[in-house]
DNA sequence: ACCACTTAGTTGTAAAATACAACTAACTTA
DNA sequence: TAAGTTAGTTGTATTTTACAACTAAGTGGT
């Protein structure tokens, strides 16, 4: 019988995923946190074959039961490995060819996170795989990884430190009070760079992403400084131009 | 035997991908280009079931025997149906959930290219499927798109005009010879406002990515314009600012 | 009590970039 | 040769930035 002739309820009556040769498909996480002035990402050690032993980012195989989408998964894996349940999350990019998974064509769908380092209680649980925090600044300290996950994890970084450039995200960083001067810092670490005082809180104040906490200061042996917060249900906010405008970004 | 006791190769020769349940994975494409002073995006018309005779975005199956990455296979899909060979071609995001394709759970990879409408021969071939150019301004002109793909062209449609604000992008628009004046209507019609002439063009001279074709004119009534074309090998330029900038983008 | 020290936060100003508009240039057509 | 049209440049008031110095508000030592 011709396939054209089916209807679509008939054609889908007839319809056996098995039948066909499909990809295996997957989702990886690359977690950023700031610990001690640096930038680092989660890596954790493999359990299990492919690459047993080795490290990679964390990450498996969608849950075609539970995971409502590809956000859904990327969350159920984030929360498994770090205890956190409300970062910043967004899509990276698609990875996929026939060579990256010894086991053959493989796709994986990468994420990008930002967690507070304070947030962390890092689950050594399931299958007693290591999770380690490593400084992305040094990059000779960032074992081999498996996979293609070297190659992932190096466009997470040019992602984030792109996107530092003009947007808000690094916001989401710090715990949740925090002060200008520990933002500034937190766009210092990533951008490698140093910016103008002023015009770093001009254009803080006039992104208004931010909600001073009435009366919060943050003391310390000198001028105790206003702490704020995120403006809640606030978006990214995304500035007209890259800090500090001398330079160009790729 | 328990899995972790085997070697790696001895766990790959057992490995069969069929045991799994895998979800169904495509790659799709929003096609854009300028026809006519506007912005216009390809759309085909599905020859086969599921939602057969339904518009939808270009795209299908990943050809695990001859595709050798995801790039690899929307290039292929992208020459299927317009005959270009070398557009502007990059990743868009990744979409997948459990109801998108009503074969089961589905992700795809959204690509995003950009040709010159010269350059084009509709491939109506395979499968004796229409393939059409839609006005994208005229938002009520779009036809009612099978899968999940208004909501792809609707990510495309946004990522593409929010690029063009800090991006070089448009000039892949244009045929191989254009002038300002052209790359200058460009931004203004995918942006949908007008931008300052001579703030224009210190900013394409700036971004140093255009070549002026020495001796070759535009002629017309009126004074002859310089023609220019892309500096070969010049990646994407990323301008410090959007232009015109005093405007907010998402 | 007061002064040194440190970090927070503001202010001043020269230089650079932008927005807006008018100008000149070079061609065709009547 | 004058009108019309689009190309391309120039001038300038305004805005924005970069840089640096300044004031503010605490702690801790003497």
């Amino acid at each position: 019988m011709p396939h054209n002739r089916l209807s679509e309820q008939a054609f889908l009556a007839n319809y056996n995923v098995h039948d066909f040769d499909v990809p295996l498909t997957s989702v990886d996480l690359v977690i950023f946190t700031v610990r001690d002035g640096a930038l680092h990402v989660l890596l954790v050690k493999r359990a299990e074959h492919p690459f047993k032993g080795k490290w990679c980012l964390p990450g498996g195989f969608i849950n075609m039961q539970t995971d409502a989408d590809l956000d859904a998964a990327a969350l159920r894996k984030l929360h498994e490995k770090t205890g956190v349940k409300a970062p910043y999350l967004e899509q990276l990019q698609g990875f996929g060819n026939a060579t990256r998974d010894p086991r053959g064509w493989s796709t994986t769908f990468a994420y990008f996170a930002l967690i507070a380092s304070d947030n962390i209680a890092l689950n050594h649980g399931s299958g007693a795989d290591a999770a380690q925090w490593f400084s992305v600044d040094a990059a000779a300290q960032i074992p081999p990884l498996a996979f293609d996950h070297a190659t992932i994890l190096q466009t997470g970084i040019k992602r984030l430190r792109n996107k530092v450039e003009y947007t808000s995200l690094p916001a989401h960083l710090l715990p949740a009070a925090f002060t200008l001067s520990d933002l500034q810092q937190v766009y210092q670490t990533v951008l490698g760079r140093d910016v103008d005082k002023s015009a770093f809180r001009k254009r803080i104040r006039e992104g208004n992403f931010l909600i001073e906490l009435p009366g919060q200061f943050r003391l310390g042996s000198n001028r105790p400084a206003q702490l704020y917060g995120l403006r809640k249900g606030q978006d990214t906010v995304y500035f007209n131009r890259i800090i500090g405008g001398d330079k160009n970004v790729e």
